[in-house]
DNA sequence: GCACAACCATGACGTGGATCAATGTGGCTG
DNA sequence: CAGCCACATTGATCCACGTCATGGTTGTGC
């Protein structure tokens, strides 16, 4: 049996269109890799020789400023794509927030059979588009919303992450540090420390410990959100 | 001859790959159209029935929150494709700066064509890519830069993207208003407005009028943009 | 040429979130 | 199990930028 039969992400993964003949083409040139939580994926501007699908754990992607700023532009989790290429460089570093497996390929081969399987391609232009329209969210968020409605719209993000992989949970991991996640929010780890604690002293959720939330009110959180 | 033939952009666009026979087949579903300044392009959330490429003037896109903020997420030029879709509706609005030509394309009849282009596929998966690495990028500036950088590097984007048209000018058009400019780098009209004054105080711009700057010092413009 | 409306610049002031600092806490190691 | 380290919370203070207000400039229609 082929191990891409059993993959729990094959549906809302890159391959997700393929035939069993045409992921066995892709899957040739494929390696299964892991990294262990905090280990660097590879390096903003290193070139970029291979592209990567998420099967397993989180990643955070980031981009440094010379002194040392530094914006998370996204959390990646199983079925999603990684490897954005800037002329020939990465357009961004990647990190393991969890133990992540990922399906290695390398850039010239996949690029190859890219263009011998449009329904690839065609999947990915879909994720693309996909992805664009999450940054355009994004950037509305770093640009107008406030503290407060940021946090909220993290932890809803969140959710909808989870729940992409299985069923509806108001119980949520949250596996990245506060760090991270402000940097990921355009602020600092107090203030996200304190929106926590504001939105769970309104009983929009609940703090477990520190890698688990309770969404209490997800209706609530999405008006907060939103700013209404 | 055919329109297209003479067209400025073509070589930047998505059609640029395309055979004249195939951009014949392109062009039999297309239509121009052509909007005054501040005129309504399309609509964020109305049903996306075309899709677009400007061949001339600039658009802005923007993104609104329910109680009135606006984030624009990008200007556009021409060559720049517009149109970009979340579940069958437009994912941003579209409004004309100056004067704006356009090529205009019903979407389902474009994406049938696609089906069978496949190198307009690859084009626009191409022009996806860069449109996410500049994504990111202004993530970074939205999320974590200073007033003083954001105008920097906003400068800077406008001088890219006149010379992506034409030679190197260090006399640039600023057609968009200080509010556009604001809502675009996540502050205020008075911000923007002042820091251009700061700038141009320090001799790294003049200021030539409401609409026009004249970069004097872009090394330090771009020192200042990426926070050295 | 006057009334009016956009748009822009600039000053005075207020504030949300950054910064600085202290304390708490769980996990790991020797 | 003591000591340490990374991470998180909370408080006190500061400041970059937002808000509010004024006046100037340009264009436009009557």
């Amino acid at each position: 049996m082929h191990p891409c039969d059993a993959c729990k992400v094959r549906a809302i993964a890159a391959c997700g269109p393929l035939s069993a003949d045409e992921r066995k083409r892709l899957t040739a040139i494929m390696k299964t890799v892991t990294f262990a939580p905090h280990r660097l994926i590879f390096m903003e501007t290193a070139p970029a020789a291979s592209l990567y699908n998420v099967t397993d754990g989180v990643v955070k992607i980031y981009k440094m400023m010379p002194d040392g700023r530094r914006q998370v532009t996204g959390f990646l989790f199983p079925g999603d794509f990684l490897g954005l290429i800037q002329n020939d460089s990465y357009a961004y570093s990647a990190e393991a927030v969890t133990e992540t497996r990922l399906c290695q390929f390398p850039r010239v081969r996949l690029e190859m059979l890219l263009r011998e399987l449009p329904k690839l391609e065609q999947r990915l232009l879909g994720m693309a588009s996909h992805e664009l329209a999450a940054a355009q969210d994004q950037m509305v968020l770093l640009g107008r919303k406030s503290a407060r409605e940021r946090v909220a719209s993290f932890l809803l993000m969140l959710a909808k992450a989870t729940e992409r992989q299985g069923p509806q949970a108001d119980l949520i991991a949250v596996p990245m540090t506060r760090s991270d996640i402000a940097d990921y929010l355009g602020l600092t780890m107090e203030t996200v420390s304190r929106s926590l604690t504001q939105l769970s002293s309104e009983n929009l959720i609940r703090l477990l410990n520190e890698k688990h939330v309770h969404l209490i009110d997800r209706a609530g959180l999405h008006r907060i959100s939103v700013g209404l």
